[in-house]
DNA sequence: CTAAGTGCAAACACTTTGCACTTAA
DNA sequence: TTAAGTGCAAAGTGTTTGCACTTAG
C-alpha cells in the first residue's frame, strides 16, 4: 500500500511551485492518510466545521492539485459527486451502490502496460478497477 | 464477445414495456452493434443529420433505459461528455486519453465476484476495468 | 382512445471562473 | 513587496424535468 502521507503532500505541493497556505493545510491534514473515500462536498463540510471558513472553490482548487499532482486518485461515483483516494498503489475499488462506501482490495492488474504497449501500442498512464455492487452492511439489512 | 444486436435492443424495450417509437427505432439503429464508443452528443449529431429531429432529452433517455435494461455499459468520460460501450462482456477499456479513442481489450476478471462474496460479503453486480493512456496513432504523432 | 413518449426550454447540480481582497515567501 | 491564493457569486457544463402536444398500441 503507497499511502500519501501529510508531509508527502506538503513536500509534493511546495516542489510544484505551489504555496502552503492555511486553507491547504487545512485540507492536506484532513485528507492524509485516510482510506474512506471522501468526497468534495464531504471535505468542504468536515473543514469548515473544525477550521476557519474555506471556500467550496478553494477545496475544488486544491483537491484538483492533488490530483494533477498525482498525489490523489479521483473515482468517478454515480455521474457526479466525486470522491477522492489516496491509495496509489493498483487496486480494485469495491464500491456499494446502495450506501456509497467504497473499499479497496489489493489485486494484481489483470494485464501488465508492458504488455499492452508491446501488443497494441498504448501507453499506459493510470487504471481504474471498479467492481460495484452491494456491501456486506447493506445486503444484510 | 457479447455485443447486442438492434433486434435484442427492440425486443428488450418492448419486453420491458416501452413503447418503440420512430425516436427510439433510430437510436438503437444507430447504437447497436458499434464496436466504438459513442457519447450522447455524438448519438445526437449522427442521428439528426439522417433522420427527422430527435431531441437531445430523447436520446437521454433512451440510451438511459438502455442502460437500465443493461444492454448498454455507460463509461465516464473525462468528468462529462460520457460514452456507451455496447460490449457487455467484461474486458478492459483504453482510454487515450489524447483523442479519447477507446478500445476494448478481452481479458479474465481480476477478481472473481464468488470470491468477493465469499471473502468480504460483497455482491457484485456490475465491472468496470479501464486503463488510460496513449493509443498508438496519438504516440507516434 | 389514452397513457406513454416527445420536444422544447427551464431547472438542476456539480464545477470552474472573474475579480477585488488577502497573504505567503 | 508582489504575484499567487482566496472567497464569493456568477457563469458554465452536462443532464433531468415539467408540460402541452403527439402517437403507439
Amino acid at each position: 500500500m503507497n499511502i500519501i502521507s501529510k508531509q508527502d503532500m506538503i513536500e509534493a505541493l511546495r516542489d510544484a511551485g505551489f504555496r502552503i497556505t492555511r486553507q491547504r493545510l487545512a485540507i492536506v491534514a484532513q485528507m492524509a492518510g485516510r482510506l474512506d473515500h471522501p468526497s468534495v462536498k464531504q471535505m468542504y463540510n468536515e473543514i469548515n466545521t473544525s477550521k476557519p471558513e474555506i471556500s467550496l472553490a478553494t477545496v475544488y482548487n486544491t483537491l484538483n492539485a492533488l490530483v494533477d499532482l498525482r498525489l490523489l486518485k479521483e473515482i468517478e461515483f454515480e455521474e457526479s459527486d466525486n470522491r477522492f483516494d489516496t491509495n496509489l498503489t493498483p487496486h480494485i475499488n469495491l464500491i456499494c451502490t446502495v450506501c456509497g462506501r467504497i473499499d479497496d482490495y489489493m489485486v494484481k492488474l489483470p494485464v501488465r502496460s508492458s504488455k499492452l504497449a508491446r501488443e497494441k501500442g498504448f501507453e499506459t498512464s493510470d487504471y481504474c478497477l471498479e467492481y460495484r455492487g452491494t456491501c456486506n452492511s447493506c445486503r444484510t439489512k
